[in-house]
DNA sequence: TTGAAAGCGCTACCAG
DNA sequence: CTGGTAGCGCTTTCAA
């Protein structure tokens, strides 16, 4: 592969000249622009991206680090900070496989050993401290779907507490009073605080719900499905479901169909997130939409603005997000 | 951001001899390796990726250029290759945002700056000839759903035409005799190719398809739905309809049904991908299984090899795929 | 077993 | 406007 070196012995200047009219340097003249763009195209000359980054001692990347690229949901998040990068003129280092701290962390070392030097990362794992220290490391780290005090102003994270009290009060209003609910059996905070933020409103409405009415499953289809059987089998009433995400209840839909309920004149179920599937469903899910998206996008923004910036200016924002209700099909008014 | 000399320095060795613990390198004292190994943790140094790579002059990354990560179908596909980059330790080069063949060159340009040594391509737009010159200069280059002679033994792809063919038998054999069918609009000769060998199957059985059974659309739910419309406008009857894609599959089935068919009992309905949209469906979409993710393991893994071997023994692999028939609830044996 | 030094490809500074 | 050159952080001879 020809270097900085073969295109100014070919074309007879000096590697300076060369690297100046790659970079469009300042006081190049017209003649040494062309010989050289010629001689460059010639070679077929690619410059190296790791040199020059050892040089100017900075990164032309954007590093996103997400447990799975599969999910829908992180696919969506890393699509949002790939437009960020491109945008910006950055390549994309993705690092994935989280499924412990440990490969949490490893999938961070990997990206600070090619000094990514702004990076968006999704950590349920890693504690509190770790994160705080590598934000001190990297100028650029920012937080997704987390929140910590300390360094609140990098992180950017939706209220999953109101995003319960919202579904509650969106099945309230629908006049239901029978609740269930479906949670996710995975040891990250999210599912607790929506069941928390839900019941906290139910509440406040003087109504309760059943610990029967009350089942943990995996985040999918299946869990949906096995978690509304146990519901099923508890043998008591409920018109309203909440359920943890779309996946789960999509297959809540499926099985309570399955038994002879009617989605949504006998049962509402209302699910979490609005990804892609939502809109697929018969009937189409309403849902608490998480704009994940827009959330990686702001995230990618943050880390790149953080490089330039004095951190005291944005020290003290706010980068919580609110989850929107979306109706769609699958709640309705309770039948009489 | 502490270097090796700072190491060096602490630690009263030679960076010879630091770069030796680093990389496990022989005959090191034990006391040389506590040593500096301390230090090393100490300083919290990371050794610096783009400098290692550019002595070594090779590469530890993993590219994959692909339209979209939102698709996931492409998805899948990215994944496939972040498991094998993972497995053989290499990070993950993500270029996207392809629609164009410029852009599908400057997202293979930007890896190659990267000094990517290999890449698993998805590029529909860029000429043969481009891709064979690419070849050339990027040992690992792989292509991904595409086929060109001249450079058989990196391409990884799917047999369209037979997909087509499976696709006919499968509904010939369920009895059907007027079908109906879905193709996508987009300028690529996939969804031809899976119409043609459908069509020349339905040949073999005497069975011709009416032209104005044959619609287009763009492959999403969306267009699914309304292609399925404009098949009902004509007015002519059919009983089984093959449809580009699962997305469009399934905007299918809600129109059917919106119109008063019952999907399977009047009308059957087979997608194309089998990505997980089609096991959330209702009914349960049947489709051909196109095994996205294990092309790109197997791309990548092709990738990796043609590093080292010298690339004539492979030359005259094979690495052509057929779908897989899945055969679920959205299609059935003709109602008599 | 260790250190000195050359050099990977490039940028940026300083002279001219 | 151009060339010479130091050096980014690291690996890898070659001597010691």
């Amino acid at each position: 592969m020809a270097t900085i070196k073969d295109v100014a012995r070919i074309s007879g200047v000096s590697v300076a000249s060369v690297s100046r009219v790659l970079n469009n340097g300042p006081k190049v003249s017209q003649k040494t622009i062309d010989k050289v763009s010629k001689v460059m195209k010639d070679l077929n000359y690619t410059p190296n991206a790791n040199a020059r980054a050892l040089v100017t001692q900075k990164s032309t990347t954007l590093g996103v680090v997400i447990p799975d690229l599969v999910d829908p949901f992180f696919a969506s998040l890393a699509h949002g900070v790939e437009q960020v990068a491109r945008q910006r003129n950055r390549q994309l280092l993705l690092s994935t496989g989280l499924v412990s701290a440990e490969t949490e962390m490893q999938a961070i070392k990997l990206l600070i050993e090619r000094r990514c030097d702004v990076m968006v990362v999704h950590s349920k794992k890693l504690p509190d401290q770790a994160l705080i220290k590598l934000a001190t490391n990297v100028p650029g780290l920012v937080l997704i779907d987390r929140y910590i005090e300390e360094i609140a102003h990098r992180c950017v994270w939706l209220d999953n507490f109101e995003g319960g009290k919202i579904a509650a009060r969106h099945l309230l209003a629908l006049e239901h009073q029978n609740f269930a609910c479906i949670s996710s059996v995975h040891q990250i905070d999210d599912p607790l605080l929506r069941l928390q933020g839900f019941q906290q409103e139910l509440k406040c409405a003087d109504v309760d719900i059943d610990s029967d009415l009350i089942e943990y499953g995996e985040p999918t289809l299946q869990g949906g499905e096995l978690a509304t059987q146990k519901l099923l089998a508890s043998g008591k009433a409920f018109t309203a479901i909440f359920v943890y995400n779309d996946a789960m209840a999509i297959g809540t839909i499926s099985t309570l169909e399955d038994n002879g309920f009617k989605v949504p004149s006998n049962i509402s179920v209302l699910g979490f997130d609005d990804v892609l599937l939502s809109r697929y469903s018969r009937p189409k899910l309403s849902t608490l939409n998480y704009p994940i998206e827009e959330m990686a996008m702001q995230a990618a923004n943050i880390g790149l603005e953080l490089l330039t910036e004095q951190a005291v200016t944005i020290k003290h924002k706010n980068y919580k997000h609110i989850p929107r209700l979306v109706k769609r099909e699958s709640t309705s008014f309770l039948a009489k």
